[in-house]
DNA sequence: GTCTATACTTAGATAGAC
DNA sequence: GTCTATCTAAGTATAGAC
């Protein structure tokens, strides 16, 4: 597989690219005010270009949100279905996805704020996979208040508190690599197990 | 004070319209895919009539932002110098917090949002109230691990998670009067409050 | 305080050459 | 796969009458 150093991009890295560099604009701008000769500047073709590998600007919005709904869904979610107890899954799954929101930090900022401008269709799609990663959350919480290492609570209200804080992490953290996160991952899964954990009032 | 029903408004009373109206449709719709036109038509004037209001629109974004970072800080804080120990200033913050935020959801989800389309001297402005609120929460934190309330955890770090969870309320709640709030006030204290009390790791 | 009319700029998207 | 050139629509903001 002989590869050159300055060759032609091939289509699929472009599209990486693209997306790459838009979430990177479109979360210090805000996607309605940043263009589609913005987004190609940042990569040195013309605009133009873009629409040889998309079709629009607002799917390049939606590639952004998949990254940070559907990757989350096929990349966390199996932690919570392995072996352990509901205490141990929901440890991993907040590593996990603290790790995930620190690798795709600005896809995180810009799909979780730019929503309104998806088309009602991909709106629907990406609200989906939120929406199945939230009931997942609520399930462990409902098992580790069934098993009483869990204090009794709304587990709906403490799923959507919990993810909020997990994904507001994208807002201020910093780094690039996964040390960066272990800091934080420890004192969010102290602070949220702590307040989960069944004890004296 | 003589008033008429349908008597010509007040320019500080339409200030008040513009900006709440503003703030809806930009929570819907997001900044700057948000026209003059549109603002001004959801309160029956001509998109030229709100300058005689507002010299630009990112005025009235700046507007939109200093109710959820100069209010919260006005009206909030206080409640941090009462008497009381840490726990039972934080309790107080958190509802005050929840209910506050209820009461201006939209503004909430302009203000935590579109802050980058602000310019750097309102920018820093906005920023400057949310930090000084920021760190007002992690001093209640520490004074609460000094007093043996709290467990030691990081206290910026658990400040922002703290904050992170209650302003992300402002993106799924209902309702409109304190009432609505009661249920996430009480889930979101006895989850933060819990996280926080020392005991048995 | 609100209007009509408009100046000026920039946006997303397309056509067709290379 | 990228380019130049361009179309059409929409945006913020201003001028000046009422």
């Amino acid at each position: 597989m002989e590869e050159r150093v300055a060759r032609r991009k091939s289509s699929a890295e472009r599209q990486t690219e693209i997306v790459s560099a838009a979430a990177r604009i479109v979360a210090d701008h805000g996607y309605a005010a940043v263009g589609m000769r913005d987004i190609a500047d940042a990569i040195g073709i013309r605009g133009a270009s873009l629409y040889h590998h998309f079709s629009s600007k607002e799917e390049i919005l939606y590639a952004i949100c998949l990254t940070v709904t559907q990757e989350p869904v096929e990349q966390n979610l199996p932690l919570l279905d392995a072996a352990g107890t509901p205490t141990e899954r929901l440890t991993a799954l907040i590593g996990a996805h603290i790790r995930h929101l620190l690798h795709r930090r600005v896809e995180y900022l810009v799909g979780l704020h730019e929503r309104p401008a998806l088309t009602p269709e991909h709106r629907a799609d990406v609200d989906g996979y939120l929406h199945y990663y939230n009931r997942r959350v609520r399930d462990v919480l409902t098992a580790g208040m069934r098993s009483g290492e869990f204090r009794a609570l709304d587990p709906g209200l403490a799923a959507l508190g919990i993810l909020d804080m997990l994904n507001g992490v994208s807002g201020w953290i910093r780094g690039t690599d996964d040390t960066d996160a272990d800091d934080v991952v420890a004192s969010h899964t102290a602070l949220l197990l702590g307040g989960l954990r069944a004890g004296p009032t």
